[in-house]
DNA sequence: AATTTAACATACGGAGCCGTATTGTATTGC
DNA sequence: GCAATACAATACGGCTCCGTATGTTAAATT
């Protein structure tokens, strides 16, 4: 029927995730991903109704393969609950998914929640999520309720700041604080 | 010679501050801010150069107000090290100077920080300085060198992430679990 | 009271960006 | 080879925003 498409969805999709990390959801034109992936307008506007259903999708895509697979795989990973936390750590601060700096999208969705309440509700709704998962990860490894809850608590709004510093400081210590902060919760109890 | 002015320098750095902790730099726009201010362009370009300018003495602003004398204050003030730590958690999560949402402003000045590397440059800089003031009130309470400088980063990362979250999750109790955190810190060395 | 000037208003040119409409081109089934 | 289809380029209108240029007004000065 067609020509082999030059661009799917989801490269759009990764080529706006890239200037999203770089210049902020106001940053995300059209005309400027398009140059990036070598193409025009014309392409965007057959694969998408209008900027915010790129938008939509994008957050669509982060919701799915950000945060259910990571936690997926943990579960599915059979190892115990200390080591699942130390990986945890590990992944939430890689840099690279999908050939994507994740720290700078991560920072830059949650200025994007600021402007925007719907974007607000989902990454609100993925926080609990996470933070949840996290302190069920240290119910398990021996934690009491509260305390678990509490501690997650921490561990999450030190993820946040990680994500936050490290998109205008790359110092590596920063992330290092945080996974040591990890570490020293999943070695030992108190 | 000529008439009073309706508006000097300083309200139009407010409301700039204003629509940043709202909109993001990107949102800022002159003809926004005045309308904002019930004025028009005419008066904008009267006080400043152009956007850039006050884009820059936003920064100087923020540099002077905000950093700067809060930690005079805590030096002038002649309480004891675990005090003044317990005053800065409050004080730094504390919502409104010069009428507007801290908040919003810092979590904004961070998310602004990631697209233009001066201002990276500048709130870096801010960053050290508070993480070192910190990781010295630690010292004095009693935590050896090493490990206040450590504890000082985790809570500057918690404090990042409470600015962070805050702007899309109002729930009080991201500041709390950072202002507990602290306040178990100054509590008890170990 | 007339004049000057600080402070604001208005009008304009130009750039960037969105979305639409139209036209162009390559690939596949026939 | 030809037509249908899938994808892409170009051209355009409209909007928003920046910055400039030029009016307009009210207080201070004389």
């Amino acid at each position: 029927m067609g020509r082999k498409a030059k661009h799917d969805k989801q490269d759009w999709i990764l080529a706006a995730f890239q200037t999203l990390g770089d210049k902020g959801v106001d940053g995300v034109k059209v005309e400027r991903i398009a140059k990036q992936l070598g193409t025009t307008k014309g392409s965007f506007y057959w694969h998408f109704a209008d900027r915010g259903a790129l938008l939509v999708e994008m957050l669509d895509f982060w919701d799915q393969q950000g945060t259910r697979t990571i936690i997926e795989q943990l579960r599915e990973a059979g190892i115990p609950a200390d080591e699942q936390l130390r990986q945890l750590g590990r992944i939430a601060t890689e840099t690279r998914t999908h050939g994507l700096d994740a720290i700078a999208v991560e920072g830059a969705l949650r200025a994007w929640a600021g402007q925007d309440e719907k974007v607000a509700a989902l990454i609100s709704k993925t926080e609990n999520t996470r933070i949840k998962f996290v302190a069920g990860l240290l119910v398990d490894i021996g934690y009491g309720e509260q305390e678990a809850h509490s501690l997650a608590h921490q561990i999450y709004l030190m993820l946040l700041g990680v994500y936050s510093i490290s998109r205008y400081d790359a110092n590596p210590i920063h992330s290092q604080t945080y996974i040591e902060f990890v570490d020293q919760l999943a070695d030992l109890k108190r």
